[in-house]
DNA sequence: CAAAAAAATGAAAACGATTTCAATGGGGAA
DNA sequence: TTCCCCATTGAAATCGTTTTCATTTTTTTG
């Protein structure tokens, strides 16, 4: 034997042509039963597994998908391919991680594997745009997450916005501040949250009130905590969970009780949200349903046969936990 | 024109044979340096892309290494994917995930990535033993993580354990508590750094306080942590980072000041550690180096050409963050 | 200058499956 | 009985490379 078992052998084994076997095993055309069993019987004590090249060589499926990611640290990334993961383990398509810090390792990365290795890719480098992978891809389907043009994915930030703000208002609070993120800015505009905020704050004739904490790290929230506890804001919504636990650090920090002094809301529910004592209430993206969908636009592109999916509009949920509470007068 | 151009297109377009211009771009013979250029040339323009199947089913060589990983919600699993990512990259190799939350689900992974779609496998499952991941892998390698024969991988938690007590000992510390890790326990043996816990308190005269937090929560740390400040300890190991952060909450709820009252150090140095306030002082694996090793022997289990890396000895390292401090004794 | 060595290229086999085209045999209908 | 159809199966082509074996041309050497 030459190491491994090939159709061929199977066949001599049992005195039958190749194609006996072959369409025996994929059922593409109808073997007698007892051939049929006598194939699965010989498969099973030869051994036999179909090479993978020969079959993808024949039908151009590889049964796997490029993921070009740029970072593996960012608990944002690795959820969003968990649930990728998830909705393409579901197609029985396997991932093949493409880690791109820098765009030249992107583009690379992309050539690499756009020459059979595998049936679509999916890019969530975010300087890397539809256009360029799709010109670089060279045929192979790409679907560049949140950017796609066909069936697109709306995420309503706006509306997310709207939720944390209501609930606040709700627990009665007037006095709501906000640290916009940079990073949800996109093409020229700006962090849609710090948009809809603005609208919602005039709506209720309500002051806004802005801090900036730039970079969106817990440290910017750490330096522009004092000037926020210094004013008499009530509640703010900070551009995400780090820029809050930089809050809740600094808050700590001074004996500043949380949540009676402020209630904080965080943005994404990232893994941090649980640990920071209070835990953050704090707004989610729900990617199950995200991923589900761009996955199903890549299968579409993939294979015609299969449906494209229906636009989109994802809402960011609220999950509310320990850092936002009743606003208590203290005047009162 | 097919869609795609093929080595006998570039041939053809030349008036030479297929072999010259798979030999001009492979390099493996000598190729008289006019017809090279051409052939770079014509490779451009009419825009040829080798076939991966192509290739894979001459070279049996995928490029490809198939990774066993039960979730990507585990920031430890994450961190160790990017390290393996990093090692693989510098032998231009690709991971393809396989997230596989049931044992199962790992083993119809294994089959189905060991019939030519991967040159190796590194399996992390905590639950699939290499003898079996071996069987199953019907002749492709397997490195499974830490657990591999050859040129062991072995990491020294006993001597981590010194480098915190020494540390916390030069701080002043003397009655230093454990939290013991039940997911460092290998077959049968307790957690190593317990052990090494008791012998070096033994050493020192000084009595153990050991306090369980089954299952290494955050909640479980929550739940133990009143027994630990209502004694008289000063400084306390708790088992992984998630214990630690429980403890900082309970404390934070109850206005006890850490790190005056107590000094805590977590393990891990999980994405949490920089979170808590304070930071935890913590236990770090040093990943980059366990990868590589543990990467390099896949390779040569891969290509025996590659060399067996020499056994590696990895003691983890101490990060000193703001959860520890001197101990001042408050009855002086 | 002839023979051997070296350099450069071509032709065809191999890799291991799928798929197309072709053939066989048995059973029912005329 | 003869013919046709259908159910099964075989033989061979195909996919696009790499690799082996063979050939031609050029250069070197005694």
């Amino acid at each position: 034997m030459n190491g491994h078992v090939t159709i061929a052998d199977v066949a001599n084994h049992l005195g039958v042509s190749k194609s006996t076997v072959s369409h025996a095993l994929s059922g593409k055309r109808r073997i007698s039963a007892e051939v049929r069993s006598q194939v699965m019987q010989a498969v099973k004590e030869l051994g036999y597994r179909p090479n993978f090249a020969a079959r993808v060589m024949n039908t151009r499926r590889t049964g796997l998908v490029g993921v070009l990611v740029d970072s593996l640290n960012n608990p944002h990334n690795t959820a969003l391919l968990e649930e990728f993961g998830r909705a393409l383990s579901s197609h029985s398509i396997q991932m093949v991680l493409g880690t791109a810090d820098r765009i030249d390792d992107g583009r690379s990365l992309l050539a690499k594997f756009c020459c059979g290795m595998v049936d679509g890719i999916l890019n969530t480098l975010p300087e890397l745009g539809e256009d360029e992978a799709v010109e670089l891809a060279g045929g192979i389907p790409v679907v560049t997450y949140r950017r796609h043009r066909e069936s697109p994915l709306v995420i309503d930030f706006a509306a997310g916005t709207r939720t944390a703000l209501a609930y606040l208002f709700k627990l009665g609070h007037r006095h709501i501040a906000i640290i916009p993120s940079d990073s949800r800015a996109q093409n020229g505009l700006p962090d849609p949250c710090f948009s809809a905020y603005c609208e919602q704050m005039e709506l209720m004739g309500i002051s806004p009130r802005i801090f900036q904490a730039p970079g969106g790290t817990l440290q910017a929230g750490y330096e522009v905590a004092d000037s926020l506890f210094a004013s008499d804001t009530t509640a703010v919504l900070a551009g995400n969970d780090a820029v809050a636990s930089g809050l809740i650090r600094r808050a700590i920090e001074c004996g500043i009780r949380l949540p009676e002094r402020m209630s904080i809301v965080g943005h994404d529910d990232s893994p941090i949200a649980v640990v920071t004592s209070p835990p953050l209430t704090t707004l989610r993206l729900p990617l199950g349903p995200i991923a589900t969908h761009t996955v199903q636009v890549l299968m579409h592109a993939i294979d015609p046969a299969e449906l494209m999916p229906e636009p989109l509009t994802i809402i960011p949920e609220l999950i509310a936990r320990g850092s936002t509470m009743r606003f208590n007068n203290p005047h009162k």
